[in-house]
DNA sequence: TCACATAATGAAAGATATTTTCGCGGCGTG
DNA sequence: CACGCCGCGAAAATATCTTTCATTATGTGA
């Protein structure tokens, strides 16, 4: 099926500068020009046809589709693939120059690079991080909740809604609170077979403890999602779900990595609620779906 | 020298899968077709010519070549030079695609895994599929502009307020509406110098592209933060920045990893307007840490 | 349901790129 | 000095890619 790797002439993907340098002292003078200009610049090579490379090392096309042929390709098309391969290679290789911070003047390319590779990061960290044992609990009483508060305030404010938005779209009474006050008001209706979620990255903000102290104190079952487990969040906690704290710069404030990594507990925490309750999640899922796709213009090709 | 990154179609060396997902919804079947075979075996493909994919995919060659200018590429040759490049990153970046669906049986350290996996792919393909240039412009039209507006409601609401706290922090003056009457009351007010954002991932929403279309009326500038770039909202945005659109299945609505996408876009945004403007930015953002820092309790250890 | 308009598709003509052919001219050798 | 071999490129031959256009599917409104 594929092209069968003969004894003989297996194409060279990357060795290719090594074979010039073996097949260079059998080579005519100007086979040697275009070998050359091949080894030197793969990529710019890769954009030229024959004629082309003819003409920038002052040959012609015979002379390439020769030395392609010398090389172990079958002509100078595959020669150009081969090349197309290598410059890719050379290309991703040179990447991990983005472990850097990012600075005041990176062009803006970098910063995207940078800023990906950080949230990738900080999602393996955060992957590796949790405890299974404790998120598979935190499921468990979510699962069997009769009403969930969610608390919140700043950037964790809109994972808390994030969370409520989601459980919510699975038939769960869910609310995410970013008012002090009235997360408090809200606390103190809860009881036992409540759940009450605390988000707050450096596991002190105030906030969000008081409410969750009250739902506590109340008999509600609370979760704390934070990145300081040894926080004073904890003592009202049943369970804790830690979330990563990555490095921050002047320019990539903390919120940014603790909200990636909140929101992938949060997902965890959705999903696995959706597992448990599948039954009647799935045809939530559908039907939020379904109520909501008139407000979407249905055609998307057309759209000028 | 080599690289030209021309205006709006820079031929993805990597972002391959990435732009086939982005533009699979507007394809048709028989592209769609040729578009899957390319995706899932880039380095098989780079082997046949343009009559031997035809063939393969059961469509005939100006199939094949529509699809390849669709992806972006100038012609077939070039596609083919590109899935060339891909196969060879593949190759030597080993890529492990273990993407597995989410399953109702799946332990919970398995979704903690795959989730993680699949917003780490989803930040690659983001990353590799945004257009720099249009992000650059959208910096500028946000670094200079004398009022933000960020139109998103239901998941994408959260990211609109995001975005807006966001450059709160850094002294811009920006609010986001997640009600669309509101949204278009305020959107009313706007003139030129002011910029408004849409965020929505089908790129149809009506509730977001209304505000959007008022404020491109009123002479705003507007950028687009969307899933689909061909949808009807991209009509009334100046800059159109492009998020991934990643399978979704039962238990991973496209809420999820849409939002992911659209965060990184959001962070970029920030980061580069930052840049723009450090003198000012970087005080404020200090100033709004320190406000904040007696909401949270010394305790624990260093504190921050 | 049918007629109509519109878009999608493939066959084949047309344009490019690649490969092959062929002969010229340099260079060493008898 | 003449001969013959080898490297080399121009141009013909072939393969490959692109465009055009007529046909066939698809959806829409009466």
């Amino acid at each position: 099926m594929k092209e069968s790797f003969a004894s003989d002439a297996p194409p060279a993907p990357a060795a290719l500068a090594a074979k010039v340098r073996t097949l260079a002292p059998s080579m005519t003078r100007s086979m040697q020009r275009v070998a050359e200009a091949v080894a030197g610049d793969p990529a710019g090579c890769a954009a030229l046809t024959v004629t082309g490379l003819a003409e920038l090392t002052g040959t012609s096309e015979a002379t390439v589709v020769r030395t392609a042929r010398l090389l172990g390709y079958p002509g100078y098309r595959d020669l150009r693939l081969a090349l197309a391969g290598l410059a890719a290679q050379q290309q991703s290789g040179r990447a991990p120059a983005v472990t850097a911070d990012i600075a005041v003047d990176d062009p803006i390319a970098d910063v995207v690079a940078k800023l990906a590779y950080d949230e990738q990061q900080t999602l393996a960290d955060t992957a590796a991080g949790l405890d299974t044992v404790q998120l598979g609990a935190a499921v468990a009483a979510l699962a069997g909740a009769r009403r969930v508060d969610v608390y919140g305030v700043g950037a964790s404010g809109l994972v808390a809604q994030d969370l409520a938005q989601k459980l919510l779209r699975i038939g769960q009474v869910a609310h995410a609170h970013s008012d002090p006050h009235l997360a408090i008001t809200n606390a103190v209706t809860l009881r036992g077979g409540d759940v009450a979620v605390a988000i707050t990255h450096s596991g002190g903000t105030g906030d969000v403890i008081e409410p969750l102290r009250v739902a506590f104190e109340h008999g509600a079952t609370t979760i704390a999602i934070t990145g300081r487990p040894d926080g004073p969040v904890s003592q009202y906690a049943d369970h804790i779900l830690t979330t990563s704290i990555a490095r921050e710069s002047e320019l990539r404030p903390a919120a940014m990595s603790s909200r990636t990594s909140q929101l992938l507990v949060v997902d965890c925490l959705f999903v696995g609620v959706a597992q448990r309750s599948y039954e009647t999640a799935a045809p939530a899922l559908s039907a939020s779906y379904e109520a909501l796709a008139h407000r979407h213009s249905p055609r998307g090709r057309g759209g000028r």
